[in-house]
DNA sequence: AATGAATGAGTTTTCATTCAT
DNA sequence: TATGAATGAAAACTCATTCAT
């Protein structure tokens, strides 16, 4: 009966249609940007027409909010869950389990919309405030958390990395954008900037541990 | 004499057109982007009529790029031979004049044009290719360069840093972006951020071995 | 059932559309000029938008030079098999064929198009060397032909006509022009003009041979 | 005294100053039609400042028409008036001052002038009808008094082309476009094209008057 | 008289959005 | 649901014309 299968098909293509939509629009909007992106473009990639995409979004501004909105906070909230129930020390923690994000969010999507919302956060102020509250500030809440830990346990000394735990990611940060826009002049691995700085970082926090002696190291 | 005042008055203008556009392109590229800025807005914003602006520049791409070749690269080629001359030690330097450099691209304009270039890079391959050549080439051969004549003269020991001479310039750009994208929900005080960072990369760059004492420690 | 006739009536018009956008353009084109044009008023006289002239034509030189492409080369086409296969004397054929060709000419679009060649030939070469392959020089080898097969059957004399065949549509151009520029002040018969016309040549390329005396024949 | 210098030079400049912008309206409209001339392009031909433009000219259009209105009238007056007084044959009077004319025309700048009117007819209606009283009919009437002469004297029998006398212009009309569009894929001899039309219409016109046998001269 | 910087109306072109099918 | 032809608002760009000098 080719209705019944007409209609299983149908069915099934229409709960992907989203999905299939945000994933060509990923690629269009990162390639080209937000105001340079044709939804022509997008609909030929996602191999529907133009006007299917406004069954599923409201308008191109929709769209493009609903790709940002998407697929970063569940790292952080990933993150912060298991540090909440991490038995290890810091530095275990910031060896495995932050690195192994760092590593996640090279290997995903997310890569990109990073730099997408770093391009386009003046055109779209409420998605600076969704980032903010979704991703910034749960992140630096969750970093905080570490170097607290750590020097609670004495792991750590108190270093300025505590007020400033942007610090912690702005490799990743470089990372991101010189892949993006240097990699073709000059390639960089970017997993050994992160272990590179991850050791750094450790080292600055450890500091006084290594000395000899401890009340005259800072 | 009225003569007089008109002569001078449009001649200073005519030779202050370019800039007046640019400094009124700065702001309306900034704060929307390329291509949601309109040239009416940026003629609006001089002063000028709309034609007026294609007195100057051939088109809206060509200001663009006028705009972003404009004020970056000399910074660096300052700072480049600052440092060929520099008689004191590489952490001085750190803690001199490149820390100086880094206040003043935050103070400069330049710290829009960073994060526009960020925004549209995709957008303007030969951008791109000339940030790369004229800024971020230059820029970390210098980085390299300091920390070279660091190792070479026993003040620091050899890290990954040598490699990843980016990692130097990392909280700056996340100072920047913070600053255009957060500000409002957190304030960052970048200068601090920026001499608790470099704290820690003398201290990496250093290494435990200095420190025994800490008097002689820093 | 209003879907049929909606479908129907769609399906037609969308066939149509780049007709009767010809259709339109022709008009303007031809009161106007190109450049004096615009594209809003052909796309008025359509009944249409104007983006829907960009669903089918490019720019709008793309639409001129659509215009001026379509209709003219067929005529000679047309002309050239007639003549291989005409069984007549050459007189017949330039008193019949000829002669209809010219009224064919006259009486259709192709009147206009040949001015509206003549006005912007210099603006777009391409256009020109278009004309030239496929409507002059086509044109003129037929010409050329007709005169070969009267000298070669006796009915000719050879003359200087035979090196210049453009003279052969001298009036047809002229009655053209005319038409269109003079004739609200001195309406010219253009039928009578190419009879007489093609009398004047045929006794010119008869000429001695109808003669009795060649000595006394001019 | 160099005022006097410079005056006597401004005086001769400012005299010759419209003669100088009319040879650049001359040379830039023909090259590129009316609407797509622009005024800079003028001015710049003419070495002079766009402004200096509207001192002598109201507006483009009184430019363009000013241009064509001036040259070809005195050609046909003379024309007529050496008709009127011309002692020889009609024969003489085509084959000598006839023939000259249209040399003349050939190489006079006349010969963009009468393309370039026909090419902006359609938009100046004035210019049409100021080319249509002082071109246009007197010459058509000079023509037609060569004819009645020819005949009266018994030169010439009567034919069509008393009533055509467009016929008589028309190679040098074929020669005039044909050197505007198609010399650069098939060089024209204008020379001898006019020759041999004068041949061909002479023979029509002196016709089978001599010829010895009318019935069998057609 | 001459200049040429400045203007802004006018035109082409693009593309998000709609809607009849 | 899905389509894609059609729309028309919006924006870049041009250039005749003006006018202060």
């Amino acid at each position: 009966m080719p209705n019944d299968h007409g209609v299983a098909h149908s069915r099934r293509r229409k709960e992907a249609r989203p999905t299939e939509i945000l994933q060509a629009a990923l690629h269009e909007f990162t390639a080209k940007g937000f105001a340079a992106t044709r939804l022509d473009d997008i609909a030929r990639r996602a191999r529907i027409s133009k006007g299917t995409i406004y069954l599923y979004f409201a308008s191109k501004e929709e769209l493009f909010k609903a790709l940002l909105r998407q697929p970063v906070a569940h790292h952080i909230e990933h993150m912060t869950i298991l540090l909440e129930t991490f038995p290890g020390s810091m530095e275990d923690f910031l060896q495995g389990p932050f690195r192994s994000f760092q590593q996640a969010v090279f290997a995903s999507e997310a890569r990109h919309l990073i730099r997408l919302f770093i391009a386009e956060a003046q055109t779209f102020p409420d998605l600076t405030e969704f980032y903010f509250r979704e991703v910034i500030e749960p992140g630096l809440a969750m970093l905080h958390r570490i170097v607290e830990r750590g020097i609670a346990s004495g792991e750590f000394r108190p270093t300025a990395l505590n007020t400033f735990s942007q610090a912690f990611v702005a490799p990743m940060l470089i990372g991101l954008l010189w892949q993006a826009l240097f990699d073709q002049y000059h390639p960089l691995d970017t997993d050994k900037l992160i272990d590179a700085y991850i050791d750094l970082v450790l080292y600055g926090l450890k500091g006084t541990q290594t000395c000899l002696d401890k009340e005259n190291c800072r």
